[in-house]
RNA sequence: CGGGGCGUAGCGCAGUCCGGUAGCGCGCAGCGUUUGGGACGCUGAUGUCGGAGGUUCGAGUCCUCUCGCCCCGACCA
């Protein structure tokens, strides 16, 4: 830990790979696209999952588990859903060293093998609404691969509900769709736009996908979760059918929808800085270190009992917190070390701070003199409970200040080019692929979703020039 | 898969043109001094020089083949 991180202006990837590296976050592993997550990364992923698996109890779901393996063929029932995701297919061909009559694929998602089970548990339409999420890992082959971002195994959760009506379904996509934007933005301080992709951006399989967008450090977008509305497609691959009220066999109406580890690498990119990981306190691991701090050995035995208390101060209000009582480094060393980690608050306690009955308090997303307040010992754990809840805040008023000012209303396709070397264009957009894809060729810019937030008035296509109902995002994304 | 680059200590690199006993910085270990913003000194450990073959008295260095990785262009949470 001895140097810094690559600056962001500098050059933005390498300082991502920086800082997830050099904060412990993940490593790389001997397989290709291929990633370890560490203790400390991994942390932060349980409280991820924590939060939303918080969520997802609280809105009626439950958890189960479905098999890695899942037969070709099933892959191959939904024409489109083939279609999508066969180039990055992982294939087992062999097993207990024989060729195996039917090849197995390793799961990019599980529509079709979660459908087979459906099929068989549902009969009637008191079996609706099934709500299912599972927590596992996946694998799609791609071809560039970062950290976190894009991996060729990722760790998700992927929700798979089925409905005994389409507006059903319809809610459930939306409501979910919801509790990831709720998530996003209060756990993870990332204020994201809520919208419809387009069709060429939507899930393979799907008949509407929704996504939460954010907008990292370097300005470009992140799909921060995805809910889907598949309609019947998959109901009719696999036969899921039910008996309804009236007598009559239906096939239901479904839903999937998942967050993935990207989260972590969204997290990274929002909020970080030069000095490394910046953590929301919700999110943070540790969310206080105290740093005692001495010169002698005298000193010494006068600081370590005042810093175990206060520790103990902190843990009894509930605040994950972490005594560093390393002798091998100095306290300068330690700031440097939990700022690249980005435990929110710093705690210091030294020799005139025994004395005076005291603490110094310092803010991760407040570097220097600016972000240090002096405290006294007593009542310190309350200090610390306001102050996390300060800087979750102030983190996510930032990100959202961060997003507006690099959010440009371009009204001509030149500015439009412009602007989305930038930033987000929120720009008209009359629907058609071939604007679409005119945008992405001489733009290098996607449609990251059309909004739900919408203008009053329809407009002129920014591409085009055609009349235009509604405003889509457009921007270069990861 | 097309274009560019790189494989030498845990990490980052020099050495390769011009063959002659493998080096630097960081990290690591031991000891001592230090500790309010990345401490310092001394001592020490660590290498199939990506792999295979060849040329040569002698190859990290030259030749042939091979493997792997990274970066930039077409897909995706």
């Amino acid at each position: 830990m001895a140097q810094s991180v690559t600056p962001r202006s500098e050059d933005y990837s390498r300082w991502y790979t920086d800082v997830v590296q050099m904060a412990e976050l993940a490593d790389y592993a001997p397989v290709k696209g291929c990633m370890v997550i560490r203790p400390y990364g991994y942390a932060l992923w349980e409280a991820i999952k924590e939060g939303l698996d918080r969520r997802f109890k609280a809105t009626g779901h439950q958890n189960a588990y479905f098999p890695l393996f899942i037969p070709e063929s099933f892959i191959k029932k939904e024409a489109e859903h083939v279609e999508g995701f066969s180039p990055e297919l992982a294939v087992v061909t062999h097993g207990g060293g024989k060729e195996l009559a039917e090849p197995l694929i390793v799961r990019p998602t599980s529509e079709t093998i979660i459908n087979a089970m459906f099929a068989k548990w549902i009969q009637s339409w008191r079996d609706l609404p099934m709500l299912i999420n599972q927590w596992c890992n996946v694998v799609r082959w791609e071809m560039r691969t970062r950290l976190f971002l894009r991996t060729t195994e990722f760790l998700w959760q992927e929700g798979h509900t089925c409905h005994a009506t389409a507006e059903e379904a319809q809610e459930e996509t939306l409501r979910m769709l919801d509790v990831y934007a709720d998530f996003a933005e209060n756990d993870a301080a990332i204020p994201v736009i809520k919208g419809r992709k387009s069709d060429t951006e939507k899930f393979a399989g799907a008949v509407r996908s929704y996504a939460i967008e954010a907008m990292m450090g370097d300005r470009r977008a992140l799909q921060a979760g995805t809910s889907h509305f598949l309609g019947q497609n998959f109901a009719r691959a696999f036969g899921t059918q039910f008996l309804d009220k009236d007598n009559e066999l239906k096939y239901v109406w479904q839903t999937s929808w998942g967050v993935s580890t990207r989260m972590v690498g969204a997290v990274v990119m929002v909020h970080g800085d030069d000095q490394g990981l910046i953590l929301p306190p919700r999110l943070a691991p540790i969310q206080a270190v105290i740093v005692p701090i001495w010169k002698s050995d005298e000193d010494r035995y006068s600081v370590l009992p005042v810093a175990r208390q206060v520790l103990a101060q902190l843990e009894g209000a509930g605040i994950r917190a972490r005594l560093d009582d390393r002798e091998e480094v100095s306290p300068g060393f330690k700031f440097n070390d939990w700022e690249m980690r980005g435990v929110p608050v710093r705690v210091e306690i030294g020799p005139r701070d025994v004395e005076k009955g005291q603490a110094v308090l310092a803010r991760r997303d407040m570097l220097g003199r600016e972000g240090k307040s002096f405290v006294p010992q007593e009542g310190l754990e309350s200090r610390v409970a306001k102050l996390l809840a300060t800087i979750q805040k102030d983190l996510f008023a930032r990100a959202l200040r961060f997003r507006e000012e690099n959010t440009y209303q371009p009204r001509s396709y030149a500015e439009l080019l412009e602007v989305v070397e930038r930033g987000f264009a929120r720009a008209y957009w009359c629907g058609s692929p071939e604007c679409e894809a005119r945008v992405k060729e001489e733009g290098k810019a996607t449609t990251r979703c059309i909004p739900f937030d919408q203008p009053d008035e329809p407009g002129a296509c920014a591409v085009c020039g055609k009349r235009a109902e509604e405003v889509a995002i457009f921007a270069r994304a990861y």
